[in-house]
RNA sequence: GACCCCAUCGUCUAGCCUGGUUAGGACUCCAGCCUUUCAAGCUGGUAACACGGGUUCAAAUCCCGUUGGGGUCACCA
C-alpha cells in the first residue's frame, strides 16, 4: 500500500453536481492508479444548509458512479468506517476545538469581536470608496483588558488567523506549476465562527492534516483558499499536502455549469437512464486526455491510464451531445445479457410488462437484438419497443400520412398471405411478402413500408421481416387486417 | 475594482516542456456509399493556433504586452 491518500470532501447542501463528480472521479482514479486510499469526508459544518437528505443523495450518486471509498461514511451514511474517523465534520468538534485552543494559546490567532453587521458596514464603505476590502485587523492587537471589556458587554467573538504581512506563500501546483501569492493579499480570516463551528478553511486543514491527506485535488475555484490553508498547515505543524487545481466545468454560455444549463446533477443523469460508465467516461475527458486518440474507455481502463500529468489547464464546456455519443458507445459495449438487464426495468416502469413476467423479459431480449444499435439511449426503449408488448403504441405521424387507402388494400391481401405462412419466421414471412409483391406487380418496398407502419406504427426500425417475426403471426395478421390509423 | 487562473476548429482535445507538422483525432453539421427504411457502419467535406510586439534562419510552440473569458474577494463550502 502506497502512502498516497486523497479525499473528496463534499458539503451536503445539495445534490452531487457534475463538477463535484469530476473532482471525486479524478481523486478516485488517482487513488486506484497509485494503490492509495480514497477518503470520503462530509463537510457539514454549515448548520443552516447541511441536510441528511443531501448526504444520502451524494452517497447514492457516488455509489451509482462506482466511486467506492476506502474510508468515510458507511454506505447508508449512518456511521463512519476507517482509522481516521469520524468522517463527518459535525462529529469532529473536539478536534477543531483542540486546534483552535492551540492557535489562540500560541497567539497564531486572536478573538475578533466585530459583528457581521459591522463587517458588512465596513465592506459597504470600502465599496463606496472604491477601495478593496480585506479585514483591517482592528481586533488583532487588543489588550487583555480590551478583550475583557468586550466580553463583559456580551460580545461574542470569532477566531481569526493571524496571517503574515510580508513575503509570499508559494507552492508547486500539480496542474499549474509554480504559484506565488503575496502574503499581504491574504487577510486575517475566520477559523471559528460565532456558533463555535469551524469554517471550511480551518476544518479542511485540520482534517487533511489529521487524515494524512497527501494530495489535494480540487477545482480551480479553490486556488484563493490555498495560501490560507498552506499557512495554517505550517503553523499547526502538519505535513503540507501537494495541491492540484483542476479546471472548472462550464455551461454552453461559458459560465460555471449550473441547473439552468439543464441536467447538472448526477442524479438527473441516472434518472434519465444514462449509463454510469458513460458519464464517468465523459467526465474523465473533461479536463484530462490520454494523449492519443482513444475516447471510449471502460472505468477499468481509466484506472490504468489516468495520469495527473495529463490534466488540462483550461476550463471545459459540458457538451450533452458528446455525452450522448459516449453513452451510445457504452451501450454497444454491453453484452446482450447486460443490455437486457438494464432495459428491462425501464420497460416495466413504462407499464409495458409486469416485473415477474419471464416471457416478456425474454421477448425484450429478442426485440433488443433486432433493434441493434438503433437503441442509442435506454430512454428510447419504451417508445421503440411498445408495439411488441402492447396494442397501444404510438403512431408515427409521417408514416401515417403516407399510409393511404391503396396501402390499406394491399395490407388486406398481405394479411391473408401472412395467415397462410407455415412455420412463421423472418425468412418465411419475407418469402411470402416478396411472392405477393410479384403477384401484384409491386416493388417489395411498396409492401414493406406500409407493413412496417401497420404492424409497428413506426416509419423506421429493424428489418421489417424481423419485426413481423418478433411481433408474431397472429398479431401481424390482425394488425394488417385492421391497421390503426390516426383519428 | 483588486488578486488569481486560462487562451488551438462551434464544442472536447493532440501538438507546446525538448521551435522546423499538409496543425491530427472526436462530437456536431453537410455529402456519398451501404440498406426495404431508419439507425449503425464506411468514405469524404466545412471548420482553429485571440491580437500585437520581440527572440530566432525558422514560433501554435520561448519571452513581453494587449484583448477576451473564467474564478475568488462571507461568521458558505
Amino acid at each position: 500500500m502506497s502512502s498516497i491518500r486523497v479525499r473528496f470532501a463534499p458539503s451536503p447542501t445539495g445534490t452531487l453536481h457534475v463538477g463535484g463528480a469530476r473532482t471525486a472521479l479524478f481523486n478516485w482514479l488517482y487513488a486506484r492508479l497509485q494503490k492509495g486510499v480514497f477518503v470520503l469526508r462530509i463537510e457539514d459544518t454549515d448548520q443552516e444548509r447541511s441536510t441528511d437528505a443531501s448526504t444520502q443523495q451524494i452517497l447514492r450518486s457516488m455509489q451509482w458512479l462506482g466511486l467506492d471509498w476506502d474510508e468515510g461514511p458507511t454506505e447508508d451514511g449512518a456511521d463512519s468506517r476507517g482509522d481516521h474517523g469520524p468522517y463527518f465534520q459535525s462529529q469532529r468538534r473536539d478536534k477543531y476545538d483542540e486546534f483552535a485552543a492551540r492557535l489562540l494559546q500560541e497567539n497564531l490567532a486572536y478573538p475578533c469581536y466585530c459583528t457581521p453587521d459591522e463587517l458588512d458596514a465596513m465592506r459597504q464603505k470600502a465599496k463606496a470608496e472604491k477601495r478593496d476590502f480585506g479585514y483591517d485587523g482592528r481586533c488583532r492587537d487588543l489588550s487583555h483588558d480590551e478583550r475583557k471589556e468586550r466580553e463583559a458587554r456580551g460580545r461574542t467573538s470569532v477566531l481569526r488567523v493571524r496571517t503574515p504581512d510580508e513575503g509570499s506563500i508559494r507552492w508547486t501546483d500539480i496542474v499549474h506549476g509554480d504559484m506565488e501569492i503575496a502574503a499581504d493579499t491574504v487577510e486575517d480570516w475566520v477559523a471559528v465562527k460565532g456558533d463555535g463551528f469551524p469554517t471550511y478553511n480551518f476544518a479542511a486543514v485540520v482534517d487533511d492534516g489529521l487524515m494524512e491527506i497527501s494530495h489535494v485535488l480540487r477545482g480551480d475555484d479553490h486556488i484563493s483558499n490555498t495560501p490560507k490553508q498552506i499557512h495554517l498547515f505550517r503553523e499547526l505543524g502538519f505535513r503540507i499536502p501537494k495541491f492540484g487545481h483542476m479546471p472548472m466545468i462550464l455551461g454552453s454560455d461559458g459560465k460555471r455549469l449550473s441547473k439552468r444549463h439543464g441536467a447538472a446533477s448526477v442524479e438527473e443523469f441516472r434518472d434519465e437512464n444514462f449509463l454510469s460508465a458513460a458519464l464517468v467516461n465523459y467526465l474523465a475527458l473533461l479536463g484530462w486526455s490520454p494523449g492519443n486518440d482513444q475516447e471510449v474507455f471502460t472505468v477499468q481502463q481509466l484506472t490504468k491510464k489516468f495520469s495527473l500529468k495529463r490534466l488540462n489547464h483550461s476550463a471545459a464546456v459540458f457538451d450533452p451531445e458528446k455525452l450522448a455519443y459516449i453513452n451510445a458507445e457504452h451501450l454497444k459495449l454491453l453484452s446482450d445479457k447486460q443490455r437486457l438487464a438494464m432495459a428491462w426495468p425501464i420497460l416495466v416502469d413504462a407499464g409495458l410488462a409486469e416485473a415477474d413476467d419471464g416471457q416478456a423479459r425474454a421477448k425484450l431480449g429478442q426485440v433488443l437484438k433486432i433493434m441493434g444499435a438503433r437503441v442509442s439511449h435506454l430512454n428510447d426503449v419504451p417508445a421503440y419497443c411498445a408495439a411488441y408488448f402492447s396494442d397501444d403504441y404510438e403512431l408515427d405521424a409521417e408514416a401515417a400520412a403516407e399510409f393511404d387507402d391503396e396501402a390499406q388494400a394491399h395490407m388486406a391481401k398481405l394479411a391473408e398471405a401472412m395467415a397462410k405462412v407455415e412455420g412463421f419466421d423472418a425468412a418465411s414471412a419475407e418469402a411470402a411478402l416478396r411472392a405477393l409483391a410479384d403477384e401484384l406487380g409491386l416493388k417489395a418496398g411498396q409492401l414493406i413500408h406500409p407493413a412496417r407502419f401497420a404492424v409497428s406504427g413506426q416509419k423506421v426500425g429493424p428489418s421489417v421481416f424481423d419485426v413481423l417475426a418478433t411481433v408474431g403471426q397472429e398479431r401481424v395478421v390482425q394488425r394488417l387486417r385492421a391497421p390503426r390509423r390516426p383519428a
